[in-house]
DNA sequence: CTGAAAGCGCTTACAG
DNA sequence: CTGAAAGCGCTTACAG
């Protein structure tokens, strides 16, 4: 299919100017004519003309484009993330482009080879889960991509990363799902930590650790697992933890890493039979989109990630705002949770 | 943030070489002596040379990227069609370019402009609840795209759009759906149907009074309401069509125009004290990834938006295939339909 | 207010 | 096997 398009010169040669002046007209400058300008555009609309955006890439220093990198779209999480940054940017006149890093994996592409090529104003990376032993190879990811374009994180940002960033407090929400469990009751809370903690101590673990503490509750070593964050390992995670103990040492209430593994947690507990939220609390990490409508309907933190999207938008925008800045978390109740029987 | 980027020209320079050379190691061009090669290469990697996508799209005909139009990310199926479609690309060389039409919208933007000024290789859109008053505007849009780019319909195709597409057969969903409920004993079947009948007559309604004269049912207008796919107009549809009946004459059974319309009803029903699926059996349709996880799980029928994604894609790569294809669909049995009781 | 010309960073015949 | 040169479709000083 050898599709003919327009050029700027066709343009010019049917409105009897030259090319300066229609590229005057197309971009809205002032100092043409009101009688030429017409005539452009009369031109301009009967031909239907577009300039061309690789052309346009090549002359100016920008592309006005950025890119986000994700995990996945699977995770809801993700997509508000995603339309968040999306909004943002197109309400600045940016396109945003959309590389989902597990699909890229797959078809063995790199990310710096293809954001480099791409010539992007600037790029979100969102990261999810990195060991210790892959911190280093991210770190020169990052740098080499920094390199060629502006840099903004996101997701769960391991320590010692000097990039600036937006997240969320995610001490916070483990710290805040404690303390509601047990003033609710519960002395056996779990934790489905969502990452290796063996290769790389995230906060998250140590906020649930310090906030047992604070409540005076015992920690215990078999109450805390770890895994990805998916529904899937979810059940998993939970499988484990129960094989592990009798079941009148079960926890009563599991904090989950995110919504996802709570709906994995939900689905192996009834699966064995388990009533929630009487027998099973299950509070989860993101209040995703359908908490609403899981069984039971999952009480979660929110986690306001299409926030973070478009303020990781504005840190793009505004180059004098690249701190590392987290934003709060918030309780939202539904019914995934019970008052321990006294 | 001035970024200095190297050029061609700098590898040139630095390995002793024209540009032309370099240009030939970059694309793997046989015809390279294997020392010339290796000194381009050896300079390639120590600068992280890569080539600007711009400057590539303006000197040849093809971009190897494609685009894909979806209404909203928000629900999973079009996340599923996306993923479909980004695998296939990815596997092909292909990047893909992902326009959210709602997103897009908001913004002020158009379609044609967006999509023409990028020269993509293709775009795949995905259309979705098209009324009447809209069709000669869609119609416009997509003959004036098509000039600039091959295009492959997906989504809820409307009638008489003479564009290749890939689609599920809808009717055969909505005809299953009514079979699988009148075996299960029910004669009060509604639907949902997910658009605005009146002014388009597509094939769901169409599909579902047949399969009631089949099966011996009879047709009731109150049974029939139409809306958006959406949660909350799911939930808004069923409030409507109960408003307007006498309990006693409440369907035993719903069918859903989708998954998230599906959600609504169950969300809805269970705000009124209905037990589903005793007092209520639900189906949907697109069997989402969150289906098993409503309550209760949700009975759907599969759709195959993967696959969906997938075959646009081969379609865009091989013109020669291009018809307008329909997959099957298929029922995932769950827990949500009921027999009703003797 | 308008145009001629250089340049952006590549690819692609065309010579040699 | 390698290079000089034209060209892709724009933007941007620079003249006038």
């Amino acid at each position: 299919m050898e599709i003919e398009r327009k050029t700027i010169y066709d343009i010019a040669e049917h409105a009897g100017v030259s090319i300066a002046t229609v590229s005057r007209v197309m971009r809205g400058e002032t100092g043409v004519s009101a009688k030429t300008r017409r005539k452009v555009e009369e031109v301009i609309t009967r031909y239907n003309y577009q300039p061309s955006a690789y052309a346009r890439g090549l002359t100016q220093k920008h592309t006005k484009t950025y890119g986000i990198i994700l995990p996945k779209l699977a995770n809801p999480n993700y997509v508000m993330l995603f339309e968040g940054a999306y909004d943002e940017a197109a309400a600045n006149g940016y396109a945003m482009s959309l590389f989902p890093w597990e699909n890229m994996n797959d078809a063995g592409l790199d990310v710096v080879e293809v954001l480099s090529e791409r010539r992007l104003d600037g790029v979100i990376i969102c990261l999810e889960f990195i060991g210790a032993d892959e911190l280093e190879t991210w770190r020169n990811k990052l740098t080499a991509i920094r390199q060629y374009m502006p840099v903004v994180l996101t997701g769960t940002m391991p320590p010692g990363l000097d990039f600036p960033s937006v997240t969320v407090d995610l001490s916070e929400c483990v710290h805040k799902s404690v303390e509601y469990l047990a003033k609710l009751g519960h002395e056996r809370i779990a934790l489905l930590g969502g990452f290796d903690e063996q290769l790389m101590p995230y906060s998250r673990d140590a906020s649930y650790r310090k906030a047992l503490e604070e409540a005076h509750l015992p920690m215990v070593d078999q109450y805390r697992v770890f895994g990805r964050c998916t529904v899937e390992d979810g059940k998993r995670q939970l499988d484990e933890m129960l094989s592990h103990l009798v079941p009148s040492q079960w926890p009563t209430a599991i904090i989950a890493a995110n919504d996802m593994v709570a709906f994995g947690v939900l689905h192996a507990a009834e699966g064995r039979g388990l009533r929630m939220p009487e027998d099973l609390s299950v509070i989860g990490c993101d209040d995703v989109f359908y908490t609403e409508y899981s069984n039971p309907p999952l009480t979660s933190m929110r986690t306001r990630q299409t926030e973070i999207g478009c303020r990781a938008v504005q840190m793009l925008l505004d180059e004098s705002v690249r701190g590392q800045e987290t934003l709060p978390c918030e309780l939202i109740v539904r019914r995934s949770c019970a008052q321990v029987k006294g």
